[in-house]
DNA sequence: GGCAATATAGCGACCATCGACATATGCCAC
DNA sequence: GTGGCATATGTCGATGGTCGCTATATTGCC
């Protein structure tokens, strides 16, 4: 299988987090991405729904049924096993990448001269 | 200070990093970024030219003068402390979202189709 | 009556990245 | 002795994910 999303994108990354554990609609994926990061990253709608397009389309993410409340619609999503799959080696791509940073950090002195 | 950079891509990231340490001159790092990924990773010279402009410009990344070897001219560039401070924020970024991913995941069913 | 929150969606613009190209030197194989 | 590869820097056009703005509709609060 090949690495679909090689270098995903921070949103990306994080609407396919706010997946992982329960389906949720649009405006659900917004507000966990939000509470999630501590009020640092507020997904645009125009990101949010183009992103779970293209998802879909990928076979990350899939639609979970609708559902209608006070009159409006409700699109549900969740992750596949590809968007588990892909979730998880882009872990531990960031991972590695963040250790590496630090470690490099730490003996590193700033401006030497 | 602002955080200058957020949601850097991963080819800037893997370019401070490689800066973190000593410093490089273009193709040093297209080499050394090449080598911390495993081969995961090859900047496109087009990318790390623009990059490094780039990251002058915003102060994260300065000169640090010229050598010629064989004929050929070797710009090298350093780390700003900026720049540091900016890679170390990044790294912690990064490493919260994968944690945070990684967790979810771990209580995630991949759903029995 | 107006404004915020909920909920979906399209559209234009931005800009980092990519791939291809350009240029030049040193070295090795054929 | 020429063709190819690694070294080394850079430009340029295309791609594509994200952002900001706009549109639409309902509920609830002041």
């Amino acid at each position: 299988m090949v690495a679909i999303l090689p270098g995903m994108r921070e949103p990306t990354f994080l609407i396919l987090t706010a997946l992982a554990g329960a389906p949720l609609h649009g405006y659900g994926v917004i507000r966990q991405v939000a509470e999630h990061s501590g009020g640092r990253v507020t997904l645009s709608a125009g990101t949010l729904y183009a992103a779970l397009d293209r998802l879909t389309g990928e076979g990350l993410v899939e639609a979970s049924g609708e559902e209608e409340v006070d009159g409006r619609v409700r699109r549900y999503y969740r992750l596949t096993p590809a968007g588990g799959a892909a979730l998880q080696a882009e872990a531990e791509s960031l991972r590695r990448n963040a250790d590496l940073a630090t470690r490099r950090l730490a003996a590193w002195s700033p401006h030497p001269a």
